[in-house]
DNA sequence: CTATGTGTATTATAGTCTTGATACACTAAT
DNA sequence: ATTAGTGTATCAAGACTATAATACACATAG
């Protein structure tokens, strides 16, 4: 369900929120889809439940996510079908644009800068 | 000299890290020169001096850079020339991947981040 | 010598991130 | 009723990141 790295240097739960955000945007997470449970995330990924949950509900504040006592979470209701493409190109800029500024620190051309990204992007189909 | 932003969630003295490495390693910074100086990058990106010296001190110790006292920081003297792009490559590939995962999970097309990328690219040089 | 410029050590404070152990309120199936 | 499953609250602890205000040892230009 989520990819984490541990040693990324960016935080556990900003990386569960990054994912769900996404996905939401996307569609390939619909409203009343359960979320895996804080427990089973923790577990899977060696993590604390505490971790998880407080990622869970900082969605939950956000809108994305809703559940009640007992339940599991779930993607919440009044959520636009799918974002359009203009707003998801927002939510990946930022990454984009650190990618451009390492590639000329290391100066790196865009065409092997784009060769790497079709590979990695192939590599992940497999 | 440096490009930062405090709001990225990358801590501050690493985004100085990973920028002099890629920097030393294409060549852009060569043996003997001078890094600017702890309070001026501490005043032009108002940031407390010594998270820039905790990075200067780090990239010191990894034997990039090297100074004497009263002296300002300097590009080591024993350095490969420049990084073969094979190792170069190793640097960003970190990135290319969270951009990878990113744009699958926003179910953006190959060509889109692509198109992006360029865009970015570009809009830099301006 | 003096003034200004290097990087750094020190001490204290604060906020963030994560873990750990325990416990609670609730739901759902047996 | 029991059992197993939800998410969450609480308290403690530690590591990491950054700030703040001083002070030190040294180099260099005036």
């Amino acid at each position: 369900m989520f990819i984490l790295d541990p040693h990324s240097g960016i935080p556990i739960y900003r990386q569960i929120l990054e994912q769900v955000r996404r996905k939401v945007a996307s569609g390939q997470l619909k409203t009343g889809d359960e979320m895996p449970s804080v427990r089973e995330v923790a577990l899977t990924h060696a993590v604390n439940p505490m971790t998880i949950s407080k990622a869970y509900s900082l969605l939950q504040a956000e809108g994305l996510l809703e559940h009640n006592r007992g339940k599991p979470m779930t993607v919440a209701a009044q959520l636009r079908a799918q974002t359009p493409v203009s707003r998801r190109v927002e939510q990946i800029e930022p990454l984009i644009a650190q990618v451009a500024l390492a590639a000329k620190q290391l100066q790196l051309s865009q065409a092997e800068v784009i060769k790497l990204l079709r590979r990695k992007w192939e590599q992940d189909d497999e």
